[in-house]
DNA sequence: TCAATCACG
DNA sequence: ACGTACGTGATTGAC
């Protein structure tokens, strides 16, 4: 019901009268069931004369990879929607003759004449692949367009943009399928309740085009999402259907060997405690460290509930015992086993005998993608042991390699850009080691003269100033002291003067306007950069600092793959994941010097910065060998 | 559901 | 004198 409708009831009526009209008010919604072939035909016709008309499927599962279609619903007017029954399973439910509609629908999602909208449209364009239909154009997901307008706000499903912009409630898809233990699947639902509910997502897809269309023109953004996020949505979605090969085989072997290593860790771990306790407890370890082994503690947690018991506390305490240290032994292990080792393998899907992640295109503020079930973006590399995981990613077949791209300090080549810096620019113009020249000028000491410690120090102090950097922050995560910490940042800004004064704008700009945005225009709100406390604006200034520079980066890679995808079309060689900074590609060993030019010039030539890009690459059996 | 921890760029 | 790195997602324990 709608939301107006509801406070109507529980007001008095002259009070209703007062609240805002909206159109479901004035005309009520009108939601058909198309019932047979013929009903069919003739709406597809009627719709195919129309610019535009909104597409969404229901199905048997949010895993579009695994999902039955059970039906489609189309709108294209505010007020009205069809719902075409294919799936349905209840006693006594008509659905229209499935491969005939199938073709009817086929010819009218294809037809390039009509612009489709969608909410989260690559989700349809999985589905509907899986029975070889594509959906062509793709001219608007209401989803993205949320996001590129606001890509701190927390929520773009539908619901929430019907209340939002419409201020209607619509009905929730618990009141059809029930929810936790209960839950049933679409296909069980009956037709006229499916109708009802899947005509409204429609409609109000259609309905929020007409709001979110012109937002997007007003802001500016209109290169930024139909130029880039738009044709991304494809190059995605092909990206998750290709997935990528996992040697179970490989993992069931390393995890016996992990289970035998924690049994031994375990045992020590108790043997010192005098007795049995849950390590992963942090409440019960904290008892064991603090209380029973008196070790001292080395500070609270975050929210203060407790005593911290982390990397950086086992690391200090194991200076004086060696309990911490087969803590962090244990934590490790388990880590890698729960998390990657025994996860992943059970997300291995049957059909395909691959991994499909999904990439999310609107989570992150800074517009950087995210991946989930399983996250592929966050797979160890840094200890040994975690390199271990990476190798059992691996080619699809015997016929295929893995080729890896990435670019080499780009997030610093962006500064570089930005700042226009003197001493950053002629650096990467030389092709230099940046960590050695930073080290070189702060230390004041020829290049040659950098020993390790003060490239790990000048490294992590770049690092900083791309994080908003601050003499504590440094000191935290270097050998520095804090007024070590300071000199060297003093010393960094007389030698990179030009990054201070970026710096300083960047923030101006974002107290003047409220917001800052990347080399393609892409916006982020920071409101609390004029907040009267302290903390809160130092965050927000440190984000205004980071968000331009790691979202141009996340701009760069975005056209890189657009380009990659659209040159690599036909090809047996497939882009398989991105991790930020970095691509991979399950390659045809016969296509593999093609796509090596191809990804290595896209990736370069994706933006003009006043630095050079740099990409490597690297090939290989596996995931670690091809870096 | 939140907090703590730790995996990645 | 403030209290601090930027951006994510998954697992686990505790309530």
């Amino acid at each position: 019901m709608e939301f107006n409708n509801l406070l109507k009831q529980i007001i008095p009526s002259d009070e209703a009268q007062a609240l805002p009209e909206t159109p479901s008010r004035d005309k009520p919604a009108v939601y058909t069931t198309i019932s047979s072939l013929s009903e069919l035909k003739k709406l597809l016709k009627r719709l195919s004369s129309k610019k535009e008309v909104a597409v969404d499927t229901e199905t048997t599962s949010l895993d579009p990879l695994r999902a039955r279609l059970v039906g489609v619903s189309l709108s294209d007017a505010a007020t009205t929607g069809y719902y075409v029954p294919l799936g349905h399973t209840g006693e006594g439910e008509v659905n229209l003759p499935f491969e005939e509609a199938m073709r009817e629908l086929k010819g009218f999602l294809e037809d390039r004449t009509v612009q489709k909208i969608g909410q989260n449209i690559k989700y349809d364009l999985e589905v509907l692949h899986h029975y070889n239909v594509e959906i062509e154009p793709v001219g608007f997901d209401t989803m993205l367009a949320s996001y590129v307008l606001n890509p701190s706000q927390r929520q773009h499903s539908l619901d929430f943009l019907a209340l939002k912009h419409f201020d209607h409630r619509m009905q929730p898809i618990k009141d059809l399928i029930g929810t936790g233990r209960k839950q049933t699947t679409f296909d069980t639902v009956p037709v006229n309740k499916a109708t009802a509910y899947a005509a409204e997502d429609a409609d109000f897809t259609f309905r929020l085009r007409g709001k979110l269309a012109p937002l997007i023109h007003d802001l500016g953004l209109h290169d930024l999402y139909y130029h880039l996020e738009l044709p991304l949505i494809k190059v995605l979605a092909a990206m998750e259907e290709a997935g990528i090969r996992v040697d179970a085989h490989y993992l069931a072997g390393l995890s016996e060997t992990m289970t035998g290593k924690l049994e031994t860790v375990m045992g020590e771990i108790y043997e010192i405690a005098g007795g049995e306790f849950n390590i992963n407890s942090t409440r019960q370890l904290a008892h064991v460290l603090f209380e029973k082994l008196s070790l001292p503690t080395k500070g609270k947690t975050a929210k203060k509930t407790g005593y911290a018991t982390d990397v950086r506390v086992l690391q200090e305490l194991a200076g004086l015992h060696p309990f911490p240290q087969l803590v962090l032994e244990y934590r490790q292990l388990s880590k890698l086993k729960s998390t990657y080792i025994d996860a992943i393998p059970k997300l291995i899907n049957p059909e395909t005998g691959r991994v499909h992640t999904s990439f999310n295109q609107t989570v992150t503020a800074t517009g950087r993608l995210s991946s989930t079930d399983p996250n592929l973006q966050n797979i160890p590399v840094r200890t040994e042991e975690g390199r271990q995981i990476r190798k059992a990613f691996v080619p699809r077949d015997d016929d295929h390699v893995l080729l890896v791209a990435d670019y080499s300090q780009v997030e610093l080549r962006i500064l570089a850009h930005y700042s226009e810096d003197p001493g950053l620019i002629d650096a990467f113009r030389k092709g230099e080691d940046i960590h050695t020249r930073t080290a070189s000028e702060v230390y004041g000491v020829k290049p040659d003269e950098v020993i390790p410690e003060m490239r790990r120090a000048a490294k992590t102090a770049n690092f900083a100033v791309i994080y908003g950097v601050t003499a504590y922050g440094l000191s935290q995560q270097s050998a520095l002291n804090l007024d070590e910490a300071r000199e060297f940042i003093d010393t960094y800004f007389e030698r990179y003067p030009a990054i201070r004064t970026y710096m300083d704008s960047t923030m101006q700009f974002a107290r003047d306007n409220g917001y800052v945005t990347t080399l393609f225009n892409r916006r982020r709100y920071i409101p609390e950069i004029n907040d009267s406390n302290h903390n809160v604006r130092q965050f927000a200034e440190r984000t205004a600092i980071n968000t331009p520079i790691q979202g141009t980066a996340a701009d760069m890679i975005k056209v890189a793959m657009i380009r990659i995808h659209e040159k690599m079309a036909g090809m047996r060689s497939k882009m398989v994941l991105q991790v930020h900074d970095e691509l991979v590609f399950d390659t045809h060993k016969s296509e593999l010097e093609k796509v090596r030019k191809i990804v290595r010039v896209a990736m370069e030539k994706a933006v003009k910065l006043k630095v050079p890009v740099v990409v490597d690459l690297g090939v290989g059996e596996n995931w670690l060998d091809a870096k």
